[in-house]
DNA sequence: AGGCTATATGAACGGATGTTCAGAAAAAAG
DNA sequence: CTTTTTTCTGAACATCCGTTCATATAGCCT
């Protein structure tokens, strides 16, 4: 809290006045970092196919996570020291959102152009994949948001057996 | 201190007895993971085509990190305390490591049997895919660790682009 | 200008932390 | 059994932590 407060420039008491306590101001963190991402991924249409729809929930979660490096990071880091009661709203969020990407494979098997013996199982494995871009991506680096989206998609669009 | 002391049955002092300070003792404990990782991977028997190695290296991966998930999680969770000379030389290990894969990918690329642009990027998204199964991974849960491992080898086979 | 409300300070609190150390206890060696 | 070595205890230390609160300051309204 010292150390909060010493970067917004006051006395850490002075944070009180807007947090009843640090546990709250964790967990008020975290859950916007979701409604934001829930939100965000809400404005993205729908429509089309499985496969365009895949691909844009390939991109759209690359970049969302990439442009907030430091939310994703306590999001990931910092789940072991919510209450349980917290917690679980938190982990309820993350299911709405693991769903939206279980919803869009079980499309794909259902058109034929996914082959996936475990959806769930599947949206699991591609986030955690896609997710971990976060740990080494560096903008200065070699390869471009965009080049990036795309070697993403080409791994996560045969992961699905989706044709090529 | 204090917790692992109680752990152990004895007082916290006595600790000091076997480490010279905590950040030995968080660092031994994430070297000698990687060194036990490193060791068991080198083991496996190297030959044959990109396919089978690639087969292999994700069945190892799965198996290995889920019979030692308190090994995993401390890896990936306690890695912003080590002292930045510890940190670089458990980063070099773990750098080793995704090497492994690298190579077969590569070498995956050069028989023609996979198709990636950048095997590089590819490694590590496959072992974020991989270790991913750690979040979710129950031992009582509906799949076996063999569904698991079939399940993901057939997503990480189609990502690397890889025939059926 | 004066009064009111919102916000900040700075010291204090109780408790937790990693670590040290003199002395007790236990184990091994003779 | 006695001595020596190894291991453990229990108290103490300095420091850090989240939080509270009386007091001071600042901004706004009339």
């Amino acid at each position: 809290m010292r150390q909060i407060a010493g970067e917004v420039g006051v006395q850490a008491g002075a944070l009180y006045n807007y947090t009843p306590d640090k546990q709250s101001l964790l967990f008020r963190l975290m859950r916007d970092h979701m409604d934001g991402l829930l939100a965000a991924r809400a404005e993205r249409g729908d429509g089309g196919g499985a496969l365009d729809r895949l691909e844009d929930f390939t991109r759209f979660h690359i970049r969302y996570h990439i442009e907030r490096p430091n939310e994703v990071f306590i999001a990931y880091m910092e789940l072991r020291n919510l209450e349980p009661e917290n917690f679980a709203v938190i982990e309820r969020l993350r299911g709405e959102y693991e769903s939206e990407l279980e919803g869009i494979l079980r499309d794909g098997v259902a058109e034929g152009v996914f082959h996936l013996t475990d959806p769930k199982i599947a949206s699991l494995a591609v986030i955690a994949m896609l997710t971990g871009v976060n740990t080494w991506y560096r903008p200065q680096g070699r390869l471009t948001l965009d080049d990036v989206e795309t070697l993403y998609w080409d791994m996560v669009r045969g992961a699905v057996g989706a044709a090529v």
